[in-house]
DNA sequence: GCCGCAATAT
DNA sequence: AATATTGCGG
């Protein structure tokens, strides 16, 4: 791995001297872009051509921690190998050729980012953070120790800044280190289930797969112990609402029955008129359905009756969904709210938004990409068209289970912001944003449906998709413009600002962009 | 009777 | 904390 988690607890002085490998065949561009990047203390390894950067990637894996690597609009095939040489180093591509198509096949092969040429500083400012994400979503499972001490090595090291936004970015690193790939709990659960062969479901790869970014949030890492048992008798199926624990029936259940149907419903009906009703557990796979229907219905047209006939899912009743589209909408307008919010905007978002996702979703509130290349211009509908911001999925795995939450200290503010997908590679969420982040978006086209789709590997960092595949991916985005692209760093989430608050820091990250003044 | 919303119960 | 339930106006 180019810089493991380890290794950045150990930098004192993160991001600076990040080495960047920077290939950019105009030379007046290439000066100005490593100038830059230089004024941030980033060191820079300058190459002019495919051949020069290929060699410097294989010939020194590890002397880079990120690259730069400037689209060839006269080959774009040269380009794009260079997005599978390496799945280690984050890879940002640019380029001065607004194509939303060829930015969306970066994305897909593999690119954590997409930025427009010419690169400004607020662009280059924040691509530490792929770093970050390489190192933790290398990792096993992003420890929160680890997470913790790195903050607060930052705190003590620098802690000399203003609070509030400053402590936005620390949050958001801690988002980001958050996130995890393949999935943390029940679906890293359910995967080890199998593999120990207690179960076999023909769903259970959809589940693992499905759930990779977006089925994680911070609280996910305390229920593993009590999650553990429940996921290992009683798998989660896809769409299957799930009982919660204490009400289900004694019986197990076969694993592949009921496919559509919500476990232990029979209880319901059995336990008497009088019995209040089981509760439905709006898992990940529940509610991308949900989600699902949600959007092929239209936000605005979404009705309860309709939604639940449209998700199918037997036992599952109209108050079920009813109770559920009511808080969804309730995210959704704090979100939204938060939109609205100049606060966040000059912080410079490393996402492609896209969607609603991260079910894994949409977009975050007060998310400005920045990609170079901007919402309006990409999708220059997207507000005027119904007022409604890109569906984010603010929940769904990552963001699953996490309804804005109130009460807590002055952060409170920055709640639910969120996106989907972060920096990976066409999969996923949820994001979940999208997106569902890693992770996802929750549109019909979520990344997990995309990877669902159309078959795609879990990270195309590991495995080169199918030209038609990718084809099949790009087009899809453009067909649906409103969804999320999988590509999308996250904000700092009320979740995480809440774990920060447990953690006991309170106090403002310091600044850790590149750009710190003297 | 369905819908959306808010308050309240579990 | 997450859902369900209830009540009310439309």
């Amino acid at each position: 791995m180019v810089c493991t988690a380890d290794d950045l607890q150990e930098w004192k002085d993160f991001p600076k001297g990040l080495r960047v490998l920077l290939l950019d065949r105009d030379s007046r561009s290439a000066t100005e872009i490593r100038s830059k990047l230089e004024e941030m203390e980033y060191v820079v390894f300058s190459c002019c051509d495919e051949k020069e950067a290929l060699s410097a990637i294989l010939n020194t894996p590890g002397n880079f921690h990120v690259a730069i690597l400037e689209v060839c609009a006269r080959n774009y095939d040269e380009s794009f190998k260079l997005l599978g040489t390496s799945k280690d180093l984050p890879i940002i591509m640019t380029s001065d050729v607004h194509c939303l198509s060829t930015m969306m096949k970066c994305i897909a092969l593999g690119a954590v980012e997409f930025l427009l040429k010419p690169l400004s500083e607020d662009k280059l400012r924040n691509i530490w953070q792929h770093v970050i994400h390489k190192a933790f979503s290398n990792t096993s499972k992003p420890d929160e120790d680890s997470v913790a001490s790195l903050m607060q090595l930052q705190l003590e090291n620098e802690n000399k800044n203003g609070v509030s936004e400053d402590m936005e970015v620390l949050s958001w690193i801690q988002d980001i280190v958050w996130e995890e790939p393949e999935g943390s709990d029940k679906s890293q659960l359910i995967m080890e289930a199998s593999r120990q062969g207690s179960w076999e479901s023909g769903d259970q790869m959809n589940c693992s797969i499905e759930t990779d970014c977006r089925d994680k949030d911070v609280q996910s890492k305390f229920v593993e112990t009590t999650s553990h048992d429940l996921v290992c008798e009683d798998p989660i199926q896809e769409g299957q609402p799930q009982l919660s624990d204490k009400n289900k029936s004694g019986v197990k259940s076969d694993p592949l029955a009921a496919e559509n149907s919500i476990q232990g419903s029979d209880v319901n009906h059995s336990a008497g008129p009088k019995a209040r009703k089981t509760k439905v557990d709006w898992n990940p796979q529940l509610h991308r359905k949900f989600v699902q229907a949600v959007e092929q219905l239209g936000i605005d047209h979404a009705i309860p009756s309709k939604v639940l006939e449209l998700m199918k899912v037997e036992g599952l009743t109209r108050h079920n969904v009813a109770s559920h589209l009511q808080k969804y909408r309730m995210q959704k307008k704090h979100v939204m709210q938060r939109e609205e919010n100049p606060r966040w905007s000059h912080y410079p978002r490393c996402t492609i938004q896209t969607n609603h996702l991260k079910p894994i979703m949409a977009y975050p509130s007060s998310y400005q990409p920045n990609c170079g290349i901007s919402v309006s211009a990409v999708y220059p509908t997207w507000r005027q068209t119904n007022g409604h911001p890109p569906i984010v999925h603010t929940w769904g795995p990552p963001g699953y289970s996490h309804w804005p939450q109130q009460g807590i200290q002055p952060w409170n503010s920055y709640a639910g912001v969120r996106a989907d997908a972060w920096g990976c590679p066409v999969m996923l969420p949820s994001h979940t944003p999208y997106f569902s982040f890693p992770q996802h978006a929750s549109a019909s086209h979520d990344m997990q449906t995309v990877n669902k789709s159309y078959g795609m590997p879990q990270s195309l960092c590991d495995l080169q998709p199918d030209e038609e595949v990718v084809d099949k991916i790009v087009k899809e985005a453009m067909r649906k413009p409103w969804s999320p692209l999988p590509l999308g760093l996250k904000s700092p989430t009320e979740s995480v600002l809440t774990e920060l608050s447990r953690q006991g820091i309170s106090t403002v990250p310091p600044q850790i962009n590149g750009s710190r003044p003297p």
